[in-house]
DNA sequence: CTTGACCTTCCAGTAAGTGGAAGCCCTATC
DNA sequence: GATAGGGCTTCCACTTACTGGAAGGTCAAG
């Protein structure tokens, strides 16, 4: 398979493809005139990347995955144990964002969203601290 | 003020200050020995500045939330626009992560997470689609 | 006069690609 | 045989929003 084809089956794009062969993730052969000659392990090996990816994997987890996946004597404890920590770094993420959410949304309500200058939303963001008064000159 | 006393009363780093500077968000004096000398309003605008991105704003929304928090005559609707667009980007990116969460939350209560190779969450990841099968060789 | 904290600039690296230029390869068509 | 096109190659630059570190200037204290 030529690298167009492989990206079409895996769904990701020949950029992303060459990348990670840069990075070395995948290593596909080469024909005679210099181009990408991917096997069907390989092709398999861009789907799981891209399935991985999608699951918020970096791509050092996606190492370490591929490598699980690879060798036949894993215990599935490991592979659990590192999408347990994904999943943590993941629900972070969410409480961040709902907190974001929460509080914009909040200032949002509070906001006439005319022709009037008064913003809360501004005035929010530019509140001073006691720190800033006592810091001013 | 120097710049460590502003990094410490708008809670930036002082790396941070001088990247704003650099990409245009604030312009401090200097001083006759070449050191950044912040006046009240830079502090305060770092402080917005911190504010803002704490709420996830791009820093190109930063740049334009300074601008109206700067303009006396900025209608609050404008702000309320940009707080919008920005709320709509931050739900997407809850429901993106929410959905990561579940498909992985299930996978996980389907490993067994112990010492044997059968791991459906590896199984998900491989898994080949029609898509594959037909384009196999 | 030295020490140490603070400041300066500049360069490089991060994560995970994406965009584009210059140029080869292959097939089809005339 | 020439040419057009699409696909392939490499390489370099750019993205976001910083962060780390090196080399060196400045300032206050002792």
């Amino acid at each position: 398979m030529n690298i167009g084809e492989v990206a079409i089956v895996s769904g990701l794009p020949a950029k992303t493809i060459r990348y990670y062969e840069d990075i070395g993730l995948v290593k596909p052969l080469r024909d005679t005139n210099g181009y990408r000659a991917f096997r069907t392990r390989d092709a398999h090996k861009l789907t799981f990347l891209g399935r991985a990816r999608a699951l918020g994997f970096s791509i050092e987890d996606c190492r370490k995955l591929l490598a699980l996946w690879a060798d036949d004597t894993r215990a599935s404890a490991d592979v659990k144990a590192l999408a347990k920590d994904h999943l943590s770094v993941i629900d972070d993420k969410i409480a961040d964002l709902r907190e974001m959410r929460e509080t914009l949304d909040h200032l949002m309500r509070e906001c006439a969203g005319d022709h009037r200058p008064d913003c809360p939303i501004l005035q929010s963001m530019a509140r001073q601290t006691d720190m800033n008064s006592k810091a001013s000159g």
